[in-house]
RNA sequence: GCCGGAGUGGCGAAAUCGGUAUACGCACUAGACUCAAAAUCUAGCGAGGUCACACUCAUGUCGGUUCGAGUCCGACCUCCGGCACCA
């Protein structure tokens, strides 16, 4: 130890400790109970930034948290490399996607190793090697075995910019989720996971995880997953033998008042039923355009809505319920992939149905009325006192009370709805429902940054999977990549032709790649087992390690990455790879790192386009690792914005210096320190109360690491810092119990500080007279301080006394001062006097050891 | 529009249960050391009020419950985030 900090000396050298000495690397056969502790794997983009500093000090803090507390903890990193920034600059400049991708990834391991991650670095994966993608097409068949994959023509999300198709999730808002250009709808052939098979346990599910997720993870997907209950009902078509549309709503106590059915633009049966009609013509016309202009979805990036369109069809239908005949339109506000694909009309009891009403002046029935006494009056009989030429200004879209609805009026909205799906059901022309808005994830790219999908096309056998032994189906090298919106594979005749595995004639390979989100669905479980050539890992070990007990990452992946990963957990659950339901059992999501942008006020996302960006290895150079992280984790509560202000650093350095010296000065004198604690008798009252500090902030430190608060953490540890700075005891001047107190303080905190600036702490515990560093070899042993509550008790008490809840006086106590002392102390107290002579006492409230209130009258 | 979350000093923020509001840090001010600066150390730092006390006010606003409310309940305002023709 040197006398002054010199961060990049300590850092370097234990840097190199920790990796000879194997302290991060962790085994499944421990028998320490185990702690899985996983930060969102990046993407290789070449350099990291504060966000991921940010992301890995918090679970780095956690991680070395938990080995000092005497858990196998497993911690490990990878890289989520497949994806569209190497095809990008692979396009643009010419690059070579993998050199590109391993260089990046030669980089930011660098960075990673030099703010000191505890990485079990032997079990690093990356997604775009062979090894690992083999396993992405080995699931990919065993969900097509299971049907839980197919192939599907239909209209897919398309963003211009990429060229690509993206799944519903990663356009949501209408922009690309990574590029934010806006996305057309295109019909194609694509490949889907059948996530919707899932829709309901993925809900359920929330209850088993409401615990331990942040509240609006668990609406985001909540309200991503969509459930509605509602109703079906099946409209005959008048002319039309044996034809029926059929409509889904959450309304069907409205029914009564349908004007009319309106069809989505792609429903079917418009083709079919218009065959003879003389409107044939002038509907297509329509549908076309309405096809047309859906294409583009920048408007609904905007926020703003389509005036609503429509054309009627000729076509009459029939309302099962009252035998009405009503007119079939097409518009376009009605959703195809929603529901049935059509709706009932109900102009008087819906926003939207009220405005296409307006606009093509289709008739408005009120057939809900509010539920008031004069309602209730009528109810006898429910038409009686409608003034139905009363124009209504919007519609009504309360529950309410049934009219004008036939033997159904009366009734109330809630019952109505349960009966008359009950009545439809019996009938036969409808009943209950249940629709998700969640639908299911396209997982096939028109991308070659990727894994190929393990798919052969032959023009005898079809649709032939890739045998399990085949795999993997390598990408193939030295592809050149021109962004035409084509699958680059397509062009690559070497991997295109082959020969089918069924029948051994010439075939094609699919040229699509899978969706990078099928990577990082399950990277976590590969984690437990990165080595394994004939499983994607052994069963035995992720049954050791997972489910994730802490996992921390941007909230950007509240519904995909987060949502897919569960669904990967269920389907792998039941094909018999593991037991359980849900793979994270706690989850937190860490704030954005801002910074000011330079001539504003505005604080943004740190990016190098904006210019507000700051290098993490300029200030690991400037502060050191250890002070840039431990600012990091106390600037701000982990999930809140973190504004990076550089002077706060200083103050981080400062405070490491200042721990720093107090070792420096006490080394020495502390080997003379007794063993075990001496006599109670032997401490003076400035030892007393240093270990009070000492023991109180232990408690402090250890009950808020289970909440990950952080930020008050470090604040802990700094008043802890604070007291052994005012202990009067001087090295030279210590007795015995002085040394111990001063010992035990100092030893209490640069354990405390390791899971904030790890370097650091370990160069002042040898220095202490440790040897083997704080995990130490063959040493492992839990060395997290144990708080003991009776030293961490305060001994003399200043009891605040409220009159009337007003703070007047304090009076001097002890613990174990008895309540009628305290009565007594207080209303004699002087100051208390002034406020209840001449007034009557009431009551007395006491609080043992905080509080006495006094209620006069 | 619907669904979530949050409003506390100049700033980042703290306050398991309703019990001394503003811990800890940043910035700032004054002092010590220094020829000087930096670094370091010491003290001060919610607003009003006072020589100093006393006292009054203060956790977005208004009301309620309670001996006592930053914390619980009701209404409202503002900001942030998500979804968005989902029938």
């Amino acid at each position: 130890m040197d006398e002054k900090y010199f961060p990049e000396k300590i850092e370097e050298k234990w840097q190199r400790h920790w990796e000879a000495s194997g302290a991060f690397a962790a085994e499944a056969t421990d028998a320490r109970p185990k702690f899985y502790c996983l930060e969102m794997l990046p993407y290789p983009s070449g350099f990291l930034h504060m966000g991921h500093v940010r992301n890995y000090s918090i679970g780095d803090a956690l991680a070395w948290y938990k080995r000092l507390r005497g858990f196998n903890v497993l911690h490990p990193i990878g890289w989520d490399s497949f994806g569209q920034p190497a095809e990008q600059a692979a396009i643009k400049r010419g690059v070579n996607p993998r050199a590109w991708t391993e260089e990046n990834i030669v980089h930011m391991r660098g960075q990673l190793k030099r703010i000191g991650v505890s990485y079990d670095w032997r079990r690093e994966i990356a997604a775009h090697r062979p090894e690992y993608y083999r396993w992405d097409q080995w699931f990919f068949l065993k969900m097509l075995e299971q049907g839980l994959v197919y192939k599907k023509r239909s209209p897919v999300n398309w963003c211009p910019q990429e060229e690509t198709v993206l799944s519903n999730e990663q356009s949501s808002g209408g922009v690309c989720w990574r590029c934010g250009a806006g996305v057309e709808k295109r019909e194609l052939e694509q490949w889907f996971a059948r996530i919707s098979a899932y829709a309901e346990e993925l809900l359920e599910g929330m209850k088993e995880i409401e615990a331990g997720w942040p509240e609006r993870v668990l609406t985001m997907q909540r309200n991503w997953i969509g459930r509605s209950v509602g109703t079906y009902v099946d409209f005959p078509i008048k002319d039309h033998a044996g034809a029926q549309v059929r409509v889904f709503t959450t309304r069907v106590d409205t029914i009564y008042g349908a004007t009319a059915i309106v069809l989505a633009a792609e429903h079917p049966l418009i083709g079919e039923l218009l065959r003879d009609s003389s409107l044939k013509a002038d509907v297509e016309r329509f549908v076309e355009r309405v096809r047309a202009t859906r294409n583009i979805s920048a408007k609904l990036a905007a926020g703003e809505e389509e005036e609503k369109e429509g054309i009627n069809t000729g076509l009459i239908a029939i309302n099962p319920f009252s035998n009405e005949q009503v007119p079939v339109w097409v518009a376009n506000y009605v959703l195809m992939d929603y529901g049935a694909g059509a709706v009932m009309s109900v102009p008087a009891h819906d926003e939207r149905d009220f405005e296409f009403a307006q606009k093509y002046s289709l008739p408005v029935r009120r057939v809900i009325e509010r539920v008031s006494y004069e309602q209730e009056q009528i109810s006898h009989d429910p038409d009686a006192g409608l003034d139905q030429s009363a124009a209504m200004p919007h519609a009504f879209t309360d529950y309410g009370i049934l009219v004008n609805s036939g033997d159904w009026g009366g009734k109330l909205s809630e019952d109505a709805i349960t009966e008359m799906s009950r009545f439809a059901e019996e009938r036969g022309f409808g009943g209950g429902a249940v629709t998700y808005r969640l639908r299911d994830w396209g997982i096939s790219r028109q991308r070659f940054w990727g894994a190929p999908v393990p798919v052969v096309y032959c023009d005898g056998c079809g649709t032939v999977p890739v045998p399990e032994a085949d795999l993997p189906v390598l990408l193939p090298e030295n592809v050149e990549l021109t962004g035409t919106g084509q699958s680059p594979l397509a062009t690559v005749a070497e991997f295109v032709n082959t020969t089918c595995p069924k029948c051994g004639r010439a075939a094609r390979r699919d040229t699509d790649t899978l969706d990078t989100f099928v990577d990082s669905s399950w990277y976590f479980f590969r984690y437990c087992d990165p080595n394994n050539a004939d499983a994607p890992f052994d069963k035995e070990k992720i049954a050791y390690w997972t489910p994730v007990e802490q996992y921390i990452g941007g909230i950007d992946h509240a519904v995909m990455h987060l949502l897919y990963t569960r669904f990967w957990t269920k389907m792998m659950r039941d094909i018999g790879l593991l037991k359980f339901d849900e793979p994270v059992k706690r989850l937190m999501t860490q704030g954005m790192v801002t910074n000011i942008i330079e001539g504003t006020n505005e604080w943004k996302r740190m990016s190098k386009s904006r210019g507000n960006g700051v290098d993490p290895d300029d200030m690991v150079r400037i502060y050191g690792a250890d002070a840039v992280r431990l600012f990091i984790l106390f600037a701000a509560p982990p999930e809140n914005e973190l504004r990076w202000q550089e002077t706060g650093i200083d103050g981080a350095v400062r405070f490491l210096r200042r721990v720093y010296t107090f070792v420096w000065r006490w080394r020495d004198a502390l080997r003379d320190a007794p063993e075990a604690a001496p006599e109670a008798s032997s401490f003076g009252d400035a030892a007393r109360a240093l270990r009070r500090v000492t023991h109180q902030m232990i408690a402090r430190v250890t009950e808020d690491f289970e909440r990950l608060h952080l930020n008050v953490n470090v604040a802990a540890l700094m008043e802890l810092s604070n007291a052994l700075g005012e202990f009067p005891a001087t090295p030279e001047t210590a007795a015995p119990a002085d040394l111990f107190a001063a010992r035990e303080a100092l030893e209490s905190l640069v354990v405390m500080l390791a899971p904030f600036s790890p370097h650091v702490a370990e160069e002042m515990w040898e220095s202490l007279g440790h040897e083997g560093g704080l995990l130490g070899g063959d040493n492992r042993q839990a060395r997290w301080p144990v708080a003991d509550a009776e030293l961490a008790r305060k001994d003399e008490l200043e009891i605040p006394v409220q009159v009337n809840g007003k703070l007047r006086a304090r009076i001097p106590a002890t613990p174990d001062t008895p309540e009628d002392a305290l009565r007594e102390a207080a209303l004699a107290d002087e100051k208390v006097r002034v406020w209840i002579d001449g007034r009557t006492v009431v009551k007395v409230i006491i609080v043992p050891q905080r509080l006495v209130n006094i209620v006069v009258r």
